[in-house]
DNA sequence: TCCATATTTCAACGAATATTGAAATACTGA
DNA sequence: TCAGTATTTCAATATTCGTTGAAATATGGA
């Protein structure tokens, strides 16, 4: 991961409404959540949350797919995962440290089709 | 860690130079940097390394100590830490997810004086 | 086609942020 | 005490950010 990904994904996440957003994702899981659920669950305007979720999509960190009139958003752990990779990378010089981290979604639960 | 917590985290590492000294001091370990060797290394104004300080210092991110005429900089690793279990806390919902992270400088490395 | 639902686009506003330059403070050694 | 080094404080400025409100677009069903 480049440091201008990073600081991308880092703004993104360094933002009350977006950090919920995400967070909700994140334990969603790789299936995602509608838009409208979203709105619902963290009380936010729809416009407000299109405005976060832009960002967040600029920052590789969620995706969207149509599903109907909704839209479906769900976080991109690869991305996550390069963030955390990124902030503890040679973490005291190489010295003795139990390095890294993940979030591994049990790669993808069968939901898409073929 | 409180999402206030977090989101005051992230946005101390969502700039650029700021997320250059915390890496710097990342890589640099527990002993920590002077003021002096990171507007070096990194070629900022001093006084807008203090800027960039404070608002580290301030997330819980890195810690001071005066040695001497120099103010020794070092990376707060318990924050960052929890910082990452914070984001993926309840991953996927608890469902197999390979979890957490860390980067635990090994305890002191006896530099300082007993 | 017409209506309702779901979400996005656009313009505008106040608040927060990063950088700069000049001056102040804290410590060291002669 | 005086000069010099290391770092911080303060004020000013341009830019970016988050929210709101009104209007537009896309989809699904009668």
């Amino acid at each position: 991961m480049e440091k201008t990904d990073a600081v991308a994904a880092l703004a993104a996440l360094a933002q009350d409404n977006r950090l919920d957003v995400f967070r909700l994702l994140v334990q969603a899981g790789p299936d995602g959540m509608p838009a409208g659920a979203i709105a619902e669950a963290l009380d936010l305007a729809p416009n407000t949350l299109t405005f976060h979720f832009d960002r967040l999509r600029t920052a590789g960190l969620v995706t969207v797919r149509r599903d109907g009139r909704s839209m479906i958003y769900a976080a991109q752990f690869e991305t996550m995962n390069d963030l955390l990779g990124f902030l503890t990378e040679n973490c005291c010089g190489g010295a003795p440290c139990a390095p890294a981290a993940a979030c591994k979604p049990a790669r993808k639960r069968a939901k898409m089709p073929a």
